[in-house]
DNA sequence: GCCGTTTTCGGCCCGACTGTTTTCAGTCG
């Protein structure tokens, strides 16, 4: 029973809560489904050391049917009201305007339970003639239907830059467009993303949007107004726009950015101080006290700037009431894991080298694949040898690294004797991801102990969306890491963003330093050390956590220790 | 159902857009 499936099971009963008009529970359910979900302590610990009312918006009752289900896998309240429903909620719910209301009424007058009855009933006319509905609500219902099954609900963050590119430079051409910002999920730098929000001023909203609206690549509208549109473009991905004028930017980006229970958690706050906070401004009565900036819609709460990516109402607000936010890690030097011709790179070294010094970094390191056939690629002896010559006549620093496969018992796939011949190793699993929890950390405990090895590269070997990460014993990691000095990445590609928020948080709560590389396979992907370091700072680091925010000298020996 | 140095009872974020209404409920961000 994992945090995940324990949420689950919360909102379900709020959904069917919902379904039979029991007012503010749902709410209660969902607001403790949401803190279990995103917290970063196991539930079954929580609950052994008998601190489950410590969670937020869980008290006395939702604690007990938290311990039930974890001790005996199930709830007999949920299987309860489950057995009174015969509607799947879930399922409809997914259909877009479709809401408990609606499901309820739906239910009522005409039994439908799941989406081949509500399909089967709109065809058929019947939906039309019910009180508070008409043929448009049926004709859109059926359209939602037909688009609900070809619409994937979230996109990797790194996948979507192409989109907001054409969406800038389209929204931005208009003279009537001011400030431009994207804010929502992507501006907090989640690994996966449900939409793209932006957010525009401008002083003639009416204008601006009538503009947006004629974007090329849109395939259908979902709502367009005076102050917002949303679309849907060719490629499935959802588009939700906001125009307000320049006085509240700020306010607007706080709101649009999100994530909605942060924007709750300020406005209660408003609240409290007899003050009112929306997209608008912050508002005492109808004087706006703040706006322009987000720094000052903070400020006006008593609160420290709190950096996108840490705004989850996961303790961010409390620690800025008391300006206990950190400075978090901004900027790198250099970037130590890509590959080139000499493996599976689709760059020379050459033209990795001209691209590094483009992103204005002061050093940095090759790490093609090297000791195993099981790698497309990997490098021989002859070509390592070579490749050191080519890094070697170099007007900056270059390392010369490689990186070694882990196998499944441990071992490198390469002997210490040419292990000693690269500036540094990175070891990885690229196999053998189903072991048990004991087996994959020996693995990496193994590997650390090489006096070689200086870096583990995608710590997890998650890839968002098609493999869950394994676990480890993160404990024997974070220590051994420590012992050993050698530094856990965090790697940057889009699909992997490994280790993540929870872990980084983790580990330099318990004293490890990391290293943020890209593992580029192209010039290109270089750029996604931006989405490295987002997700670092999502996890809390600083400069002092992150080696590779060193200049060269200081890195080097760290890189040595 | 949860929560609280102005409350242990009485609140629970605030606003835009749509479709169906002749004044607003439902859904969504
Ligand atoms: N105050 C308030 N703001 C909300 C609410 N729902 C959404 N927002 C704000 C915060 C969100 O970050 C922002 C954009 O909404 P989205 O539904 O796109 O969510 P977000 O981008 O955070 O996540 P996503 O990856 O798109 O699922 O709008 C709400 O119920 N109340
Ligand atoms: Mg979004
Ligand atoms: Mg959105
Ligand atoms: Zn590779």
């Amino acid at each position: 029973m994992d945090n995940t499936r324990v949420a689950r099971v919360l909102e379900a009963i709020a959904d069917l809560l919902e379904l039979e008009d029991v007012q503010w529970k749902p709410r209660a359910y969902r607001a403790a489904a949401q803190s279990i979900a995103f917290m970063s302590e196991d539930i079954n610990d929580v609950y052994q050391k008998g601190l489950l009312e410590d969670i937020p918006h869980v008290g006395s009752s939702i604690a007990k049917k938290i311990a039930e289900l974890i001790k005996t896998g199930s709830l007999r309240y949920y299987e309860r009201l489950k057995k009174k429903s015969k509607v799947n909620i879930e399922e409809l719910s997914r259909i877009e305007g479709l809401g408990p209301k609606t499901i309820k009424h739906l239910y009522d007058a005409l039994h439908i339970t799941n989406l081949a009855s509500l399909k089967k009933a709109a065809e058929e006319g019947k939906i039309r003639n019910l009180e508070g509905m008409g043929k448009k609500r049926e004709k859109n219902l059926l359209e939602a239907i037909h688009f609900a099954q070809k619409t994937k609900d979230r996109h990797v963050r790194g996948h979507v830059v192409r989109d907001i590119d054409a969406l800038k430079t389209h929204i931005t051409r208009n003279p009537a467009a001011g400030l431009f910002l994207i804010a929502g999920s992507y501006r907090r730098y989640t690994e996966t993303i449900g939409d793209i929000d932006i957010l525009v001023t401008s002083t003639q909203p009416k204008k601006l949007i009538t503009h947006i609206n004629a974007f090329e690549r849109i395939e259908r509208m979902l709502a367009k107004g005076s102050t917002k549109t949303s679309f849907v473009l060719k490629n499935g991905l959802h588009v939700d726009v906001r125009v307000v004028d320049k006085n509240s930017f700020g306010s607007a980006a706080q709101y649009f950015t999100g994530s909605k229970y942060h924007n709750i958690a300020l406005r209660k706050i408003a609240q409290k101080k007899g003050l009112k906070l929306s997209e608008y401004g912050l508002f005492r009565g109808e004087k706006r006290i703040a706006g322009k900036n987000e720094k000052s819609v903070y400020a006006g709460l008593g609160l420290q700037y709190i950096s996108p990516e840490l705004r989850e109402n996961q303790g961010e607000i409390e620690l800025a009431k008391n300006k206990k936010i950190p400075t978090l890690v901004a900027k790198v030097h250099g970037d130590v894991q890509m590959h080139t011709h000499y493996s599976d790179g689709a760059n020379s070294v050459g033209e990795m080298i001209h691209a590094c010094k483009k992103m204005g970094y002061a050093y940095m390191g090759i790490s093609d694949h090297a000791g195993t056939l099981k790698i497309a690629g990997a490098m021989n002896k002859q070509q390592i040898a070579k490749q050191r010559k080519e890094i070697d006549k170099q007007d900056f620093h270059v390392l010369q690294g490689a990186e070694v496969d882990i196998d499944s018992k441990g071992k490198l796939t390469l002997k210490n004797d040419a292990l000693k011949d690269f500036d540094y190793v990175i070891a990885s699993i690229h196999s053998g991801f189903h072991q048990t929890k004991q087996q994959l950390t020996t693995r990496i405990l193994a590997a650390m102990q090489n006096e070689y090895v200086r870096i583990i590269a995608h710590p997890t070997g998650r890839v968002i969306g098609k493999r869950e990460g394994y676990t480890l014993d993160w404990e024997r990691v974070f220590n051994t890491s420590k012992e050993t000095n050698t530094y856990l990445e965090i790697n940057a590609s889009p699909e992997r963003l490994d280790l993540r928020d929870e872990h980084i948080h983790a580990a330099i709560n318990a004293g490890c330093k990391l290293i943020i590389n890209t593992d580029a396979h192209n010039t290109d992907s270089l750029h996604c050390m931006d989405a490295g370091i987002g997700m670092a700072r999502r996890g809390y680091a600083q400069d002092k956590h992150i080696i590779n925010t060193k200049s060269y000298m200081p890195f080097l020996k760290l890189l040595k220790a």
